[in-house]
DNA sequence: TATTGTGAAGGAATTCACAGCC
DNA sequence: GGCTGTGAATTCCTTCACAATA
């Protein structure tokens, strides 16, 4: 915990104001080449790193090698240094990355440099669990608001967010700018929720419901499958050998 | 929610006798192939057949083609039936591949054919949904036992499942079996918890807290970030045109 | 010296396309 | 006719190795 000058700034979301493309500091304006083709293996790792950065950035770490963050995040210097290529120039040769310029660049990248409002459908102990979950905001998501079918939940205020019935919903979706959910609810009747989510203007969805979703045109919908994981632990573990 | 003929049996973990290579029926004496070498995206796919294969069977679907199967899971053919392909002959051509017998294919493949006994880091608002998630057990997994700091909580009960403290780690830990472990405790010296669970004999985690794990020698530890997936989806949205 | 960024090489994963089968 | 399983081709991804730079 290490406290040099961190000049006095929020981890992220610091400039809220114009989202125009605007060169605000030194090193940031060369790394806005428009991206030839980006895989979506590079988006997933540049997640990570930004994780990492992020604690790092925390920890007052103002620049790091490619060697070192590579050894943190678990992949080759080399692939660090191709995946940042992909946007342009982020490095300083013999001071390495700068921490917190780099964490800044992938949020650009991301579209999570300025917070997104989030709607969360179904307020059960999963979804009361993600409300409570801190971690969100400091990487550019806020849940804003909440649906649920339950009379007992909608209108009742969970961790600060209030619980919307899904009459409502595209009036909500409309007034919050909401353009990412996340699934929590019961399985039944998952599909015409997220179709009708989708119609009133939320573009992607995060899905824990264990149960097949298909994209509405345009869509994404990306599934949450823990016991998927597990499995792939469970493989894993028995390749003694590796 | 066709209910043809079903031959009387569970989804899985029907048969939890003998786990030597027994060759049960017709079909399944087929793919025990060795195993050449098998990429991880295809393990990761596997899972996520067996997921559209579950939800199949419970429809009272009995047979289906790579086409249609691909189409659910949203794949090419192709790829579907190269990775069935990794493991042995599965289909039955002009009839396609039988629902149930792949299902149980995949689970031995991926050794969750036998319930395996999961412990519980951390009963906090994440814990307590993940000890209520129905879903676990249908896909191979029982969280058997929880721990936890919190005096308040060691001893009690949640959702059936016993709240140890961490100084009987060791002795629980054999006591179950427990194989994999999943964190969702606060970040503070979870590395130490992790190290500690591997010396006693937890061989794969998967982690909820926000925290880089770094895995001991021999373990496996699978990320399960959140944000990561929000930030693949606002990747996505914003890259218009597909 | 040591580091980044990048052509070129190598390897891995996916798709094509068809033989063999029903 | 249509299907699976699979060699061959292709596309994609990663690594190597070095020029350029500080």
């Amino acid at each position: 915990m290490g406290s040099e000058d961190t000049k006095g700034r929020d981890p992220i979301s610091l400039e809220t104001e114009a989202e125009t493309a605007d060169p605000p500091k030194a090193q940031t304006e060369r790394n806005s080449r428009p991206d030839k083709r980006v895989s979506l293996h590079t988006v997933e790792r540049l997640s990570s790193y930004r994780r990492i950065l992020e604690e790092l950035d925390h920890e007052g770490v103002e620049y790091i090698h490619s060697q070192s963050l590579a050894a943190l995040v678990g992949v080759t210097p080399a692939q660090l240094r191709r995946d940042l290529a992909s946007f342009g120039t982020f490095g300083n040769i013999s001071r390495g990355y700068n921490v917190y310029q780099m964490s800044r660049t992938i949020s650009r990248i991301m579209g999570t440099d300025n917070v997104q409002a989030v709607a969360l459908f179904g307020v059960g102990d999963l979804g009361r669990a993600l409300l409570s979950y801190r971690g969100f905001e400091e990487r550019g998501f806020q849940i804003a608001v909440a649906f649920d079918l339950d009379q007992e939940k909608i209108g009742h205020v969970f961790a600060g967010r209030r619980c919307y019935a899904l009459a409502d919903l595209e009036t909500v979706v409309a007034d919050y700018a909401v353009r990412v959910g996340i699934l929590a609810s019961r399985p039944e009747g998952i599909q015409a929720l997220v179709d009708r989510a989708a119609a009133a203007g939320v573009r992607s969805f995060l899905n824990f419901v264990p149960k097949r979703v298909a994209p509405p045109p345009g869509c994404f919908v990306e599934h949450m499958d823990i016991s998927a994981k597990l499995e792939k632990l469970s493989f894993l573990s028995r390749r003694e050998g590796e």
